[in-house]
DNA sequence: TTAAAACCGGGTACTTATACCTGGTTTTTT
DNA sequence: AAAAAACCAGGTATAAGTACCCGGTTTTAA
């Protein structure tokens, strides 16, 4: 049994990415994949199922289908670091929006690494979460540092509370489907000022400008499905 | 040299999914993989130096940078089937946009493939370009017929162009950083009318019905990053 | 169980976007 | 050299979005 070494779990839903990445670890020293899971609805479960449990979990999602509430990538940070305290949590993602990775940390991942990131990296990271316990570098720190500003700096009259309600999710999905807010009203069988309301809760929510800035947040932060 | 069989070239940004499909495909019986490229603006070049080429070409490409004009993966299809005619091209994307993979088609693909498909299908896929000369699999089918539809029935009084003019996409950008109509005018040091008259041409082109559905347009078609 | 947050909806005002008309110049293609 | 496409810009009009005001009910959390 070659099971020494810093043992590694792949949550991952792009069948071909996760074999890469597998077939990358088993060639590093000291590394060895045991856990793999293709969405995030089952992690927590095939975790409890098993007493040997990975050192570290990358994790990483694409975009979750729209209309529907599902589990996301952050979710389960925020399952796994309840369930699973010991377990070091990597989070991989396509995006390098600040607000994206800010929010990565603050569910509860030990670092956050972009998906197109040198693969000696990976292995960088995953070394530094086992050992040290976070692996947060140079966009990771700025993402973090500009984010808690917004808390702390009172020269921005309402700090972001960064987290959509429910029906605030639901209006940028119509809104991402092209609908006006009176389309919007019918369709969820409320008056247009309180589509309107929404929209500028929206807007400061995601420090947009207009529809325009509110659809890419959508798109960066995986609210809807391109 | 076991290097009878289908010999494939990938050309992929994502140096890890790119690193999974080398080692699928190395795994599958009469496949090889003899060209690779990290990007597509060396691909041509590459080509021509070698006079062992691929038959198969695997093009996948993320997000080109937001701002310059870049060499995207349509343009490697042009530039191949062009100078390399006897190459399959087989297309891989994030999207299944019909709009998408129907100009994929239209510019010289031989094939389209989703990247979460199945490894299977891709093998299936590999094969049938080289064999048959096509994949085209239920999902490109309807692109197709959709778009071609759209050519030859007479209700919608404007065919689609589908192609950007180097124009439109300067103001698409602009619209997606969030600039007004004013701003972008100003910007681009023409009157907020010839704005006005872009937007309502990119409407049309991109059969959208207002800004949403542009930067929706845009994400889709890697026009911008997100 | 009390406070906070979310949700709802009335009002008003202003800004921006959408849509079409016209015709002109410049650039690209054939 | 001619045709086509792109680009430019004026006019006019309506539709939609942005941004506040107010106070109410319902849901969630401390």
């Amino acid at each position: 049994m070659a099971q020494n070494g810093i043992h590694i779990g792949l949550v991952e839903d792009q069948f071909i990415f996760r074999e890469g990445m597998k077939s990358l670890i088993q060639n590093w020293p000291n590394m060895s994949v045991i856990f793999e899971s293709g969405d995030g609805h089952s992690v927590i479960e095939k975790l409890k199922q098993t007493s040997f449990r990975p050192d570290v979990l990358l994790i990483d999602f694409s975009l979750p289908p729209l209309g529907e509430q599902e589990f996301n990538g952050l979710d389960v940070i925020q399952a796994v670091t309840n369930h699973f305290p010991d377990i070091k949590i990597l989070m991989l993602s396509i995006h390098d929006d600040e607000n994206f990775i800010a929010k990565v940390i603050e569910y509860g991942a030990h670092g956050h690494l972009v998906k197109e990131s040198d693969p000696d990296d990976v292995r960088k990271a995953i070394h530094a979460v086992h050992e040290k316990g976070s692996y947060i570098n140079e966009k990771t720190l700025r993402a973090i540092q500009h984010n808690m500003g917004k808390k702390i700096k009172p020269n921005q009259p309402y700090a972001q509370h960064t987290k959509l309600t429910k029906r605030e999710q639901q209006i940028v999905e119509l809104i991402c489907l092209q609908h006006t807010t009176e389309e919007i009203a019918e369709k969820l069988f409320i008056s247009t000022k309180t589509v309107n309301g929404h929209r500028i809760n929206l807007l400061q929510k995601t420090n947009s400008r207009n529809t325009a800035g509110l659809v890419i947040y959508a798109v960066k932060n995986q609210l809807v499905s391109v």
